[in-house]
DNA sequence: TGTACATCAGTGAACGCGCGTTCACTGATGTAC
DNA sequence: TGTACATCAGTGAACGCGCGTTCACTGATGTAC
């Protein structure tokens, strides 16, 4: 079996075992202090225990690092928003809110994925057309599919668009006020909680959800 | 008069006379093609047409002149939230619907002040607690308040809460669609028309706007 | 079970480079008289 | 109007540093027989 916990190193050995995980592991703990362009391989190396040549022996160069980082995000990102999704069960709004929620969570927990994955610049050339990120892009619009299936034919929304709202706000509500950022400080609320409140007024707007009578959580 | 063009040198002089601007605006040149931590000080005094040197008579050090990019930034941002608002003349709806277009020019213009201004980590510590970030916050509170005027007491939405969304769907927008990532180009709608849906959708779901008959634009 | 050998995954020294910053300097500017 | 001089805003050479990457190498591993 081999080892899953990224900290592991063969013991008394002269390899590794393990270095390629370890290396992915060190980078994004630089990025989330750096940033993506911040990144060092030099460093990631120190931080692995390992001469700055290893890393050569799992990757081409620091840019294929980096691009390695975004891609096992996104397929990370992509596999926690669809199974937070859940095939929209118990009902599509309480899916649709878990994905919400698992949104942020990945944002909050793998910052240096997320800035890897979205920030402008760097290897999202690729990224972009990623499988994985389709993937996870498909799970917003199922949701807003699932969604827009109880109203009437002539009142649906198209499906893209909807889903292009959902996503900026939940991208939006992630980078400012999910990740550590000094505006997060200056608010007295949760990310999960704006992020929420945001979405059942939109639903509202679109009929999906019935108008309150009156009184705003 | 002092000279406006920053691209401006002094006629066979030993003194730039525009040097401190003329800096700034090759940092945001260069911050644009490399983000704000790939930006370096020797390559701006190089575009400057100066000694790397140079700079260190207007600003103490790297940071410095990146805090000035953020805090000029957002000066310029406030003040063109500002004029877009025109204080909700001639209503408040297409006043609310130019602030969010300024929102956009401005993250597309200046895409570099923007990612000095917002981008997690560099100077935006010092950045948030700035009198213009505030007032740029505060136009959209201003623009929210409005919008819920004339609505009946009970029904009004905290406007705190209310901005914070606008802020966060414009934010996503601008940062997914507006600047030139890679999400932009798969997506065959401006970013303006996104947003403007987006939040059409959003006020009806406030009651702000009536809602729709039937058909989606 | 033992041995020869190819392959794998590291080492460590070295390279050239661009960076941030400092330093003594100097040409240009502006002001006092 | 002219001159002496303080101040301003540049120069250019130099420093130490960390980086990405290459290279010949070597210890450990796994496989064929």
């Amino acid at each position: 079996m081999p080892p899953s916990d990224p900290s592991w190193r063969r013991p008394g050995s002269y390899h590794h075992g393990n270095l390629k995980e370890v290396l992915l592991e060190a980078a994004r703990k630089l990025i989330e202090q750096h940033g993506p362009v911040g990144f060092s391989l030099t460093e990631a190396a120190r931080l692995a225990g390992v001469s700055p040549a290893a890393p050569y022996r799992h990757f081409r160069d620091r840019d294929a690092l980096l691009a390695e980082v975004a891609r096992t995000g996104f397929e990370r990102f992509a596999a926690r928003l669809d199974v937070a999704w859940n095939n929209g069960v118990p009902t599509p709004l309480s899916a649709f809110e878990a994905v919400g929620r698992a949104y942020l969570a990945f944002a909050r927990q793998e910052p240096a994925s997320y800035a890897v994955m979205f920030e402008a610049g760097l290897g999202s050339e690729e990224a972009a057309r990623l499988p994985s990120a389709d993937r996870a892009f498909g799970v917003l619009q199922k949701a807003a599919a699932a969604l827009c299936r109880n109203l009437p034919e002539g009142a649906r929304p198209p499906v893209r668009l909807m889903s292009l709202h959902i996503w900026a706000m939940s991208h939006g509500v992630a980078t400012l006020f999910a990740q550590g950022g000094p505006e997060a400080k200056k608010v007295p609320m949760s990310a999960e909680e704006i992020l929420e409140s945001a979405m059942l007024i939109y639903l509202r707007g679109l009929g999906i959800l019935e108008p309150e009578k009156s009184g705003h959580s």
